[in-house]
DNA sequence: TCAAAAGTGTTGACTTTACACCCATGA
DNA sequence: TCATGGGTGTAAAGTCAACACTTTTGA
């Protein structure tokens, strides 16, 4: 490739210069919440004739002047107001034909937000959260998309803190627990979750009670301050957690 | 993303639709071996004269009638003479600068190769396997490629059968051993790191011995059939291993 | 006083790690 | 007979999964 890129034009092959240019790179994103207990996508309704009455995922096309990373974070501030996301790259798709309208190759991103943030406003009458679990088609091959990024998140949830972006600072634990029950797809004992998450560490007493709840409040917690960086540091883990050994 | 490439051009911001396309995408493969109980891998000469002395991975840019994962195996077969080889999807890195000659997004891919394939030839003078671990300097950004790369070759190995794509169809344990010490960069306990692999049931026991060993020869196994399938099938592993509890 | 959820420990099953000796072969 | 690696089992430590009762609060 790189070779390629510096040859005469006449040298590519029978194939010219202007048309190895004529891909588009978009990104898309899988902008997740947690609302009514349930995880949920932000969606927008698809104005292409094909695909009337699908919604599809928040994207853009890459601008020549900004870094691949940075194009889903302006996607982001455009759509919901808000900055500083949690955001994860999860996979490139590029099958020749999986845009209707030329040959675009996009990157994927899931993003964490906290629905309740102040600075969030989905304002825009077209944009629409859906639950996860009943979508079961959306516009180009977003589904799929969908599916790869929600994998993506099931695995980095139950390895690093990431699932907090989803909850307001304060929460007990039993929202917690739902919050990973919504997002993993199934039940968990709750002894043994707030064991888990005891022993992870990750989070900080704040000797602060829920209040309004009908019922015995719990108390709250926030996530520690050492482990709220958004911007995915280089996640160097050791490798190995618990394999073949020594 | 999706519509706006449908608007017309002026519509586009100020950005003109040649601009938006003037970005090209390429793919780069992190073609891993195993030779002298080494993990290395294949790289070419930069030609460049602001790399002059440094490697680089091995790319292309993709062509506008493929899909972009078919791209790393025309480059594989271009350069290996190979087909049908593991190969897997890492990552897309498209910083504005990563690339000297103009805008360049790059997907990586790594691919597991094994050396004493008939059909391999990395004839072409300029082509040369390295050690992994005495690799400090790549042109471009290929060194943060190759990192990743091996990053995500240590995960999956530990839980997918595909370090026998790296060994010829038959071997011993001591070499799928030491196999995993190069790829992981640790020592194993024989005893231990064999009764992982018996657990898993991955290996077929051929009922022959190595021979031309200066020692006690050990027994032959191979990968199972039902294990070889090298495109990648949607891997579905049941989300939770060994998490929080029911 | 009822309903709802908070909070809390123990046990058995399983997994992981650490560790050492005899055996078979070729030189 | 020596050097090299092949082949094998056990015990202790740690982790995981299952499970139930009492407490607190608001209605």
């Amino acid at each position: 490739m790189d070779k390629n890129l510096k040859l005469k034009t006449a040298e590519i092959e029978k194939i010219s210069h202007l048309e190895y240019f004529n891909i588009a790179i978009s990104v898309d994103c899988v902008i997740f919440c947690y609302q009514d207990k349930k995880l949920q996508v932000l969606l927008i309704k698809s104005d292409l004739e094909e695909f009337s009455g699908l919604y599809s995922l928040l994207g853009d096309l890459v601008r020549p002047d900004e870094d691949l990373d940075s194009a889903p974070y302006r996607v982001l501030k455009q759509r919901t107001g808000m900055d500083d996301l949690y955001l994860e790259q999860v996979r490139t798709f590029g099958s020749i034909d999986r845009h209707v309208s030329g040959r675009v190759i996009t990157t994927a991103y899931y993003s964490l937000i906290d629905i309740k943030h102040q600075k969030l406003s989905v304002d825009q009458n077209e944009l629409h959260w859906h639950p996860v679990k009943e979508i079961k088609k959306l516009a180009f091959d977003h589904k799929i998309i969908l599916d790869s990024c929600l994998q993506r998140l099931r695995e980095q949830v139950m390895e690093f803190p990431v699932a907090f972006n989803l909850l307001p600072e304060k929460f007990s634990l039993r929202e917690l627990q739902e919050l990973y029950e919504s997002i993993l797809g199934i039940n968990l004992d709750r002894r043994n979750f707030r064991k888990k998450i005891a022993l992870k560490g990750w989070l900080e007493d704040l000797e602060e009670m829920e209040n309004e709840v009908p019922h015995r409040p719990g108390k709250l917690y926030s996530l520690k301050q050492a482990y709220r960086k958004k911007k995915v540091s280089k996640k160097q883990k050791p490798v190995l957690e618990n394999i073949f050994s020594k």
